[in-house]
DNA sequence: CTGAAAGCGCTTACAG
DNA sequence: CTGAAAGCGCTTACAG
């Protein structure tokens, strides 16, 4: 391993020019500057990022902050990978890595102590619904981070998601629209953003179509396809059962699909089901899941966009307004 | 953020004693190591790592090869996250973090100038099936790394991959003792390794039950659903249909499943299907996809047990064998 | 058991 | 446009 000195003796020139070269290239002689990096890969010299770091504060990495374990093991994000595929591609053309935070201790401070030493520039953090203290210790502590389907903000965050509330209403005018009227939701957990908020839609669009919502019409599930099936039991059981449902996610209104279909009922006859999500699942599963799609990718990509961003412009600077993504019907058999 | 002479003059020791409370606690007295921790935790000093690291030149970050671009854009692992998270769990118990590479330029060098820039201790890649030099550059290297799914051996590098071959005689077992005389089977790409050992070990598993295997037998997919569809259109097109698929991937036998139920087959009793890798799907798909399980968390904790068995031993001793999963048959409706 | 000092490989005012 | 020098925050022989 090369290091800046020996490079520079190379070529006969001090470190500090090497280092321009490299970092502020205009600012060195035409002639210098090709000398030097002809030079730098004749003999594989590679700058050291550490040394860099130690130099400048800046670590060029981005913290992922995505919570694995224990108190949730069977977490599964829906899309995660399209989510890393789209902020990796997006950050890379920053120069930026992605650093997988180690999931340690339960301190509340565990991942505020992993930026400080690491220098990050930036935390991306995927929500998983826990509340975590250590998240929001983050949001308030003024470094630059940017949250996924969490409504965090402060002095240097923002967050990005789907249009929840918009994406409830698309399905109820959907459903509307094929002559429901007896509408049931199966909704997520109200402790995360997303089960909020599509909750409030589908109550905003009943009322918009002026229809009554029954207390024994809503019925919580926790995104997981058993609760899709127990919260379809009990719909079913209803003196007045609906005959259409709108499920918060995927998973579940493919679990009250099937308990549906082993019912006996026909759908969407019987029963329409709307989703959310469009997993990879909805569209394979007879007769095809009709549901309310996210922009998978634009996830990822808005938010290294709006990372980005506060990191240039400096933690003084009022960060980017969250970023709301549109969602679009997906039509299929179930509705 | 508080340094490391903060901290020495705050406690009256030099900066050497402070630095061996953290790295050699043993080696300091009782009370002065308290002393230092006390004060430690009072000021809120935390080690800067980029300093750590250019002094010892070891970064406690491992390197992720994961490639998701251009090429094959739509390539998806059938369960990449389990895989992250098992990877990060078992990482993080040796206090180490994982670091997402940035997919750069096209040089063949670009992971392994990676590598050097940042001090990695290790480098885990997941295959991709591209054959991606820049890949084998790295098995070359010397530096501690090991391979999912990809057999790659080296100076200090060695992988973890299911038994493909066992899996797939597992397959044939259990279709030739459900009666089946004739065997299709969907292959995976030949250039990749599992699609490559799913069909020896299908062809072994023929063999060994002395049963022949028509070339119109094998049609070669590419793991994904289509392919799957458009294989299974062809084998019944056949003048002797098979009575029975092994399709080397969950994706390529649903897309198989979907297309002989459109042909007016009853799957199983007209013909019967088994998969590979017990994805999400498998379970929820009716009737349940028969499939050979896939010890998914097994990858992740055992790459992370080579990569760090290979670390501590040094880059002279020679790697650990290649570790090789068992799979399962998971017995569902399809066969 | 502890300290003084050199060194890890860069960057960046400050002069010229 | 370029160089000499200080500094970033640690670790680790070497003495004592």
């Amino acid at each position: 391993m090369a290091t800046i000195r020996e490079l520079a003796r190379h070529c006969g020139v001090s470190v500090a020019t090497v280092s321009r070269v490299f970092n502020t290239p205009e600012v060195v002689s035409r002639e210098t500057r090709q000398r030097v990096e002809a030079a730098a890969t004749e003999i594989g010299y590679l700058p050291n990022e550490s040394a860099r770091t130690l130099a400048t504060k800046k670590s060029n990495m981005i913290g992922l902050v995505w919570d694995t374990d224990h108190r949730r093991s069977g977490w599964r994000h829906p899309f995660l990978q399209e989510i890393l595929v789209a902020l990796k591609t997006a950050l890379s053309a920053h120069g930026l890595h992605l650093l997988l935070l180690a999931t340690g201790a339960d301190e509340p401070d565990r991942h505020l102590r992993a930026v400080r030493r690491h220098n990050l520039d930036g935390v991306v953090m995927i929500d998983n619904g826990s509340r975590d203290p250590a998240v929001l210790a983050l949001a308030d502590a003024g470094i630059p981070c940017v949250a996924l389907d969490l409504p965090l903000t402060g002095p240097c965050c923002t967050f990005v998601t789907s249009d929840n509330a918009g994406g409830a209403r698309q399905a109820v005018d959907h459903l509307v629209r094929s002559g429901h009227h007896r509408i049931a939701t199966i909704a997520g957990p109200a402790r995360t953003g997303p089960g909020t908020d599509r909750l409030a839609g589908f109550r905003a669009g009943l009322a918009a179509h002026d229809l009554p919502l029954p207390p024994e019409y809503v019925v919580e599930g926790d995104f997981y396809l058993d609760s899709g099936r127990a919260a379809m039991r009990a719909l079913l059981l209803l003196d007045t059962p609906p005959t259409a449902v709108f499920a918060a996610g995927d998973e579940m209104a493919i679990g009250a699909l099937q308990t549906a279909t082993e019912a006996g009922l026909r759908v969407p006859a019987d029963i329409a089901i709307v989703g959310f999500d469009d997993i990879e699942l909805a569209a394979l599963i007879p007769p095809g899941l009709t549901t309310i799609a996210q922009d998978r990718t634009g996830f990822g990509t808005a938010a290294a966009e709006a990372l980005i961003a506060m990191i240039q412009a400096g933690s003084d600077a009022p960060p980017p307004v969250p970023i709301v993504l549109p969602t679009s019907l997906a039509r299929r058999g179930t509705a």
